[in-house]
DNA sequence: GCGACAG
DNA sequence: ATCTTGTCGC
């Protein structure tokens, strides 16, 4: 992130840098939201959806918020955004109805958007429905138009050179799916970003860049990370929020 | 039909 | 997602 006009030329680019340079009335992005849902070790049904803001680009958190819920569908490859959406756009709703203050003004995802058998995988899901632009990340590739762990291994990861390195991720039908990023130095594996919803890939890469500080984007990191601590201090009884 | 398969 | 020990490093 060079934060020079140039950039915001892009008519694609949604946020100025500087509240007084972006030059097009746009406001500088300032809050980025991450969701996860974490799942109790032994019960495949109970889980605890989070929500967490963090301010931009110094990565805070700002506010957090987690819900136990029952999972009631199955995961299926492909249909993940069925099983967890619903739970996530709860936690927003309820966000934007107590504190619109606080309201992310981009949101990452654990799971993917366009990179999907259909292209319209859970982040692309989740920022149609709160209408909140959003970018999918993925931990490990998902096998689509030929883009899979032989393809990421023999001709993606050898071009990550370096940390902030990232390589577009081209089917065999020559469809720009997302991108695989060496977020971190020492990051042999990449992490996978794909457009959501409401974003162009270039800036997605981009700010996803900014919002690494481990190999995972902080925003979903801490989501994750919260979600996980707020099961080991609320032990659970029947599976369900108590 | 068989295998692979985000979280 | 979760199951799990050790290990390298700041």
């Amino acid at each position: 992130m060079d934060g020079s006009l140039l950039e915001c030329l892009n008519p694609l680019c949604l946020w100025g840098t500087e509240s007084a340079t972006d030059g097009l009335g746009l406001p500088p992005l300032r809050l980025v939201g991450g969701v996860d849902i974490s799942f109790v070790k032994g019960d495949p049904k109970a889980a605890c959806a989070s929500l967490v803001v963090l301010s931009f680009p110094e990565m805070k958190v700002v506010y957090e918020n987690f819900e136990m819920v029952e999972l009631t569908l199955p995961y299926i490859p492909g249909f993940l955004a069925f099983r967890e959406v619903n739970f996530l756009v709860a936690l927003l709703d309820r966000l934007r109805a107590q504190q619109p203050e606080l309201l992310p003004q981009l949101i990452f995802v654990d799971g993917n958007g366009v990179l999907h058998q259909r292209g319209f995988g859970l982040a692309s899901h989740l920022g149609v429905l709160v209408d909140i632009p959003t970018i999918g990340i993925g931990k490990t590739i998902f096998h689509v138009d030929g883009i899979d762990m032989n393809h990421v291994k023999t001709m993606v990861v050898p071009k990550l050179s370096h940390s902030g390195a990232t390589a577009k991720l081209v089917g065999i039908s020559g469809r720009e799916w997302g991108a695989a990023l060496r977020s971190t130095e020492d990051s042999t594996n990449p992490v996978f970003i794909s457009v959501g919803h409401r974003i162009s890939l270039d800036h997605a890469i981009r700010i996803t860049k900014t919002s690494c500080l481990h190999r995972i984007p902080e925003p979903v990191r801490q989501a994750d990370l919260r979600s996980r601590q707020y099961l080991r201090d609320h032990p659970y009884s029947s599976g369900v929020a108590k």
